[in-house]
DNA sequence: CTGAAAGCGCTTACAG
DNA sequence: CTGAAAGCGCTTACAG
C-alpha cells in the first residue's frame, strides 16, 4: 500500500541488522509461531494470513536464520561430504550429483577434503558433528576412535564406493574384489598373457588388485607384474609407469590402470614411443569417466554409476528423516566392464 | 580417577543425547562461561581450571554445538564457495587450496554448484546468508536483485578469477583482457599467421577472446577464425572442434583453446589424424593445469596461480574478522604465459 | 580469573 | 487455524 522506499521498516532492513521473524510477524500482524509455520509448512496457515506474511517477508527482505532454526529444531538440513581430493576423478559424478540434488532439496553441503590423513579426517568429522549435520558421507574406513565418535552422534553415517562387512551406518557401493575378478576374466577371454597391474595406494584399489590377481592365478596363469602409484592417481604418473614397463624383461601385453586418467597417460606415452594401442600394448582404465569414451583410442574401462551412488545415499537420508522403513545396510550399485578400443 | 566405563556421565553420553556445555561445567565444577572461555580462548583461564575442564571434556566426549555457538556469537565460522561445476579444471587448485586452508583454520566450507543458472546462484546465495556465513566466494557476476540481497547481508563477498570494475565486496583475480593480449603477442612473436580461437561460453572467456582479437588485429592481421564450446570446456569437445578446423578453407596454423583439457583433446585428435604438433598445427591451452606439463607434446599455456587466489581470499576474510586495515578492493594475482612444445 | 544472567532467533508442544 | 511461552545450547558484557 505505502510506497516501499518511504517505509520505515524498509529503512531498518537496509540500515544494518537483518530482519528477524519478529519483524515479519509484527508487520503481518500475526505471531512468530504462525510465520514459522508458514515458512516450514505453508499449507497449515490460512490463505489470507499466508498472503499477509508473504508480503511482510518481501517487504522486509527477511531471510531466515538457519543457525537459530537448526538449534531449535535440532535438524540442521546440512550434510557433510568428505572425499580425499577434489581431483580424484573417480568421485566426480557422485559429487556433482550429490551436491546438485542436495542443494535442490534445500540441504546445505559441507565439503571436506581428507587427503590420506587420519588426523584431517577426524577433524572434519568432528566439525561435521559440531554443525549437527543430518548425515556424513564418507569414502573410506574410520579409525576406532573416530568410529566411536560417529556412533555417539545422531548423524547418519554413509560409506560410499565400497561395501564393508560391517558398515557403521549404511554403505552404498560395489564389490571391488568382484570388479578385479571381472577384469581378470576379461583379460583371459581376450587372450592376454602378461598383464601389468598398476594399483593406487589405498584399501579399495588393493581389493581390486587382489580380486584380479586371485582370479588370474586361479586361471592357471603366472602372477602378473605390478606397480603402484600415489593417490590421487593422475595422468602424470604415466611417464614413470611406462618407463618401468619398458625396462621389464618381458614387455606386458596389457596394462591395467587404477583410473582412466592414468590409462590415458599410458596411451599417450605408448603412442609417443611409437607403439600401437592395443596391438603392441593394450590398456584398461577404471571408472568410465567421460574421457574413456572420448580418447583415441577409446578406453576399455569399468563403469560405476556414480550418480546412482549419490542418489541412493540421498534417498537413505530422506528415508531416515521420514523415520519410515527399516533401512538396508548395504546398497550394491554394481559395476560393468565396458570394452572399447584400447583393450 | 574413577574407571571410565563405570562412570554414570559416560553412560549418559553413550546413551543418547550429546553432552552439553552444562554437563562439562557441572563435571568440572565451574560455570559454563568458564568452559566456553576455555574452548574459545584457552589462555584466559587458570592452569588448574583448564586441566579440570580438559578432563571433563574428554570424559563426556563433549563436542560443541556450533549452531548454538554461531547464534550466540553471530559468527558462523563458515564460508560459502560457489563455482559452476566441480569438473571445471580451471578452479581445481583454487578450490583444493581454499578448502584445505579453511578447514585447517577451523572454518567450515559450504559448497555450492551454480552451473550457469542464475536461479541456482540465487538459491545458493540465499542459503549461504541463511547460514550466516562469514564470507561468500563466487566466480562470476550477480544479477542486480541478488546483488542487493548480498549487500544487505553482513557476509564479505569475494569475487575470484576476475577483476570487475566495481566489485560488490572485493575481487581477487587477474585481467582476462590482458591475458588475451599476451596470447596474441605470443602468437605474433612465434610467427603464426592463422589462429583459430576456441572460446567457452561465459563472460571471462569472452574477455580473453576480445583481448586476443583486438591485439591481433591491431598488429595488422586479419581477424582470426573462431569457434565456441559449452562450459565446462572439456576434452571431449575436441572432436567437433577439430572436425570443424579440417573443414575450414584455409587450415589454421595454431588453435587457441580455453582450457588445457580442450587443448589436450585437440592434440590427441590432430595426432590421430596423422598431423604433427606443433609443426602441422600448434595448440595453446589455458590454466596451466598439471596435464599441460605432462602431455606429449607438453602444452603451451597461461599459468594462473590458483592457490594464491585462494590464499588472498582467505587473508581478506581474516583481515576483516580482525577489523584491521582498510581492505584493498582489487587483488591482482597476474598470470604468466608458459611456452612449451605444443606452440 | 570467574560467575550469574540476559540474549541470540528460531521451533514446537500445548491449549484454545 | 493461531498464539503464548518455554526451550534449543551456546556467548558475552558486566560485575566482582
Amino acid at each position: 500500500m505505502t510506497g516501499i522506499s518511504a517505509d520505515p521498516f524498509e529503512l531498518h532492513a537496509g540500515a544494518g541488522k537483518a530482519a528477524t521473524l519478529d519483524d515479519v510477524a509484527a508487520r503481518a500482524g500475526v505471531s512468530t509461531a504462525t510465520v514459522s509455520r508458514f515458512i516450514n509448512n505453508p499449507q497449515v496457515v490460512a490463505q489470507a494470513t499466508a498472503e499477509r506474511i508473504r508480503e511482510a517477508i518481501a517487504e522486509t527482505g527477511y531471510i531466515p536464520n538457519l543457525l537459530a532454526g537448526g538449534l531449535a529444531s535440532s535438524k540442521s538440513k546440512m550434510v557433510a561430504v568428505l572425499i580425499p581430493y577434489l581431483t580424484d576423478s573417480i568421485f566426480n559424478d557422485t559429487m556433482q550429483t550429490m551436491v546438485e540434488e542436495l542443494s535442490a532439496a534445500g540441504t546445505t553441503v559441507m565439503l571436506g577434503l581428507t587427503g590420506v590423513s587420519e588426523a584431517r579426517t577426524e577433524d572434519l568429522i568432528r566439525a561435521a558433528i559440531s554443525r549437527r549435520v543430518d548425515a556424513i558421507i564418507f569414502t573410506g574406513p574410520l579409525t576406532p576412535h573416530v568410529e566411536a565418535m560417529v556412533r555417539r552422534s545422531p548423524a547418519l553415517f554413509i560409506q560410499v564406493w565400497d561395501l564393508p562387512e560391517d558398515p557403521i551406518g549404511i554403505a552404498v557401493g560395489f564389490s571391488h574384489h568382484a570388479a578385479g575378478h571381472d577384469i581378470a576374466r576379461f583379460l583371459m577371454s581376450r587372450g592376454y598373457r602378461r598383464p601389468h597391474v598398476v594399483t593406487a595406494k589405498g584399501a579399495r584399489a588393493n581389493m581390486r588388485r587382489d580380486g584380479l590377481v586371485a582370479e588370474w592365478v586361479a586361471g592357471g596363469n603366472a602372477a602378473p607384474t605390478e606397480a603402484s602409484v600415489e593417490v590421487p592417481s593422475r595422468f602424470g604418473h604415466a611417464r614413470r609407469i611406462f618407463a618401468e614397463v619398458r625396462r621389464l624383461d618381458h614387455m606386458p601385453d596389457v596394462v591395467v590402470c587404477g583410473s582412466d586418467y592414468l590409462a590415458q597417460g599410458v596411451i599417450v606415452e605408448a603412442l609417443a614411443a611409437g607403439l600401437r594401442v592395443p596391438e603392441d600394448i593394450a590398456v584398461v582404465g577404471f571408472g568410465n569417466s567421460s574421457i574413456a569414451g572420448e580418447m583415441r583410442p577409446t578406453i576399455t574401462s569399468v563403469e560405476v554409476d556414480g550418480a546412482r551412488i549419490a542418489r541412493e545415499a540421498i534417498a537413505a537420508i530422506r528415508n531416515r528423516a521420514g523415520a519410515a522403513l527399516p533401512q538396508e545396510r548395504w546398497i550394491d550399485v554394481g559395476f560393468r566392464l565396458v570394452a572399447r578400443e584400447s583393450a
